[in-house]
DNA sequence: TCAGGGGCTGCAACCGGTTGCATGAAACAT
DNA sequence: ATGTTTCATGCAACCGGTTGCAGCCCCTGA
């Protein structure tokens, strides 16, 4: 049905691999013929299918872009730049959501490898090791993950939960809960050993936690026994879960427990009380992650590590630790 | 590198033809021959190559799903069923974001178009014009619009509609205000076309609105202004956007004004006040666009026309109108 | 005048599968 | 014993591009 090379060859009276590098190699075409062949393209509206180009070159113009939750706000901006840059440089996205499940997230890798030249791993919850394994089979940029010999992308949440605690520890704050995430994560596995490291605090460490609202309010109880007057949550949505479970249970925020968030997602900055959070610099992480992705198909060039800051956001959800915090 | 058919052939000690067979047409090959060459292909760890089937079939075994906007919460759960569904069926999904822009629409769409098998459009904001023009280049189905001629998901936002001020009159409300969305939208004419035809009703029309917190903030002056004790957003965010902003100039929600949003977004539910919303089965939509993609291939059936039912989930946002109202 | 070289184009093999047709063997009917 | 099916497999063309190589033309320098 669509107009194909040859299509193009024959009304512009040359020869097919006059055609293909017209428009794959132009500079080794005369500029007369380049233009006739071009001015035939447009009018057969032809376009080259990426498919045949795919089977000699080898390379599919497509990238793969792996998640935990789609449904998770933290991703969506980052999935948004990755498309927008990827889009800019003529390539294609395949997006995959792997419902939190190692499993899936190894399975969707094994599948998307032969469709793709490259896979964006974001917050990958497999291990190190399987990782390294898959790296056989298709080229990576981790995001948030430190994975050796791998083109990486770190959000420095380290670096934020200090923020965090050291805001915290500010208002009068002594006693600190940190809402770990996921076995796997990377990040909860950063924020915890920042946390630690910390002075003059006492750290109380719950979890592992579901990244979700639903993980947060399962955990309030546990916190309000613990008794904390502070806490950093795995990220925002177990913040707002956890606001919600301990407003159900009358302790409010910020007035009897303050509560800091990561990644500032929109809900968060709409929440009642609007949330104190570590900003995470998810679009540029994208963007970056698709460059560096696309840089390690052309030269071998040694494998880069990005780290982005992060910043506290200070908001409503955190204020001055009560004089005689409830018991 | 990978293996190919022909490493299987020669290992097995078949022709091509056979070991192709064996996947794509087992019973056209002796149980026997299949079984040995399946056991070869595990051991080579030959997986058929994609491009090289399209190039054959014609069939990519790729879906574009087409979204204004994948930062909207309303799309992500309806992104995340449709690549679940769809890598159930062996097809993988291409996501792509227009940014609420037509032209960008009509530009993805026309790229993507060689490369899938279909587009879903979700929330198209193209006049029904260009899609049927577009149409001819690849089959689409198209979500919340109406287009004659091409299988088509709805979401009965009408009745949301009609259900949200039903119960806003119950309760008291007479002059109630409709912020509408961007002009493409069919959802937004819909609910204007069903808000119209309801009597007992002051109805305000505002609009349209960016279809986000910054539309909701941007138009609370307005509603304020409008003399209304009720509001219907076009959706959940431009509802807390209208919160807030009505928060900002000390109009109060529910005590003041009642605020009931569309789509019953994650962030709405955790919102104080919990926000009253039309629930829309976005899940549902997207499984459902896949498989009335793939059946749309198959056979050359007559385009469907599914619509399904929406429901208003009431919460905090809404209460009895004031009996002095303001203004 | 002729060798050498650069610029442009054509030729044809190739990428990794699919598929209509031909072939051959076995099974069955007559 | 012969003709007819059926089943399984091989053969080879084809999908739509890419690319190394060869050939041609024309320009340059000796």
């Amino acid at each position: 049905m669509a107009a194909t090379i040859r299509d193009v060859a024959r009304a512009s009276g040359v020869h097919v691999s006059t055609v293909s590098r017209t428009f794959s190699a132009p500079h080794l075409v005369n500029a007369e013929t380049r233009n006739r062949v071009l001015a035939v393209a447009e009018d057969l509206g032809y376009r080259p299918n990426r498919a045949a180009r795919a089977l000699t070159t080898g390379r599919t113009h497509n990238i793969g872009l792996i998640v935990a939750d789609i449904s998770n706000p933290f991703f969506p901006p980052l999935i948004k730049a990755a498309q927008a840059q990827a889009r800019a440089r003529d390539y294609h996205v395949f997006v995959a959501d792997t419902d939190e499940d190692p499993q899936v997230e190894e399975e969707l890798i094994q599948t998307l490898a032969k469709q793709v030249d490259g896979v964006l791993l974001c917050s990958p919850r497999l291990s190190n090791r399987v990782i390294e394994r898959l790296h056989a089979e298709v080229p990576f940029v981790v995001v948030n993950r430190r994975v050796k010999g791998m083109p990486t992308i770190l959000m420095d949440v380290g670096q934020g939960a200090r923020l965090a605690i050291e805001h915290l520890t500010g208002l009068g704050h002594r006693r600190i809960a940190l809402l770990s995430g996921p076995s796997g994560s990377w990040t909860s596995g950063e924020m915890r050993a920042a946390a630690t490291a910390m002075d003059g605090v006492e750290l109380v460490i719950l979890g592992p936690n579901a990244p979700t609202e639903r993980g947060g309010l399962a955990v309030a109880e546990e916190v309000i026994a613990s008794g904390v007057t502070g806490v950093l949550a795995y990220n925002d949505l177990v913040a707002i879960g956890l606001i919600e479970g301990l407003y159900e249970r009358g302790v409010r925020v910020p007035d009897d427990i303050s509560v800091v968030g990561v990644d500032d997602i929109v809900a968060g900055r709409l929440n009642r009380p609007k949330l104190t959070s570590v900003a995470m610099p998810t679009a540029a992480a994208g963007r970056m992650a698709v460059d560096l992705l696309l840089q390690s198909f052309d030269e071998g060039a040694t494998p880069t590590l990005a780290t982005l800051d992060t910043h506290l956001v200070v908001r409503e959800s955190t204020d001055r630790a009560a004089l005689f915090p409830r018991g």
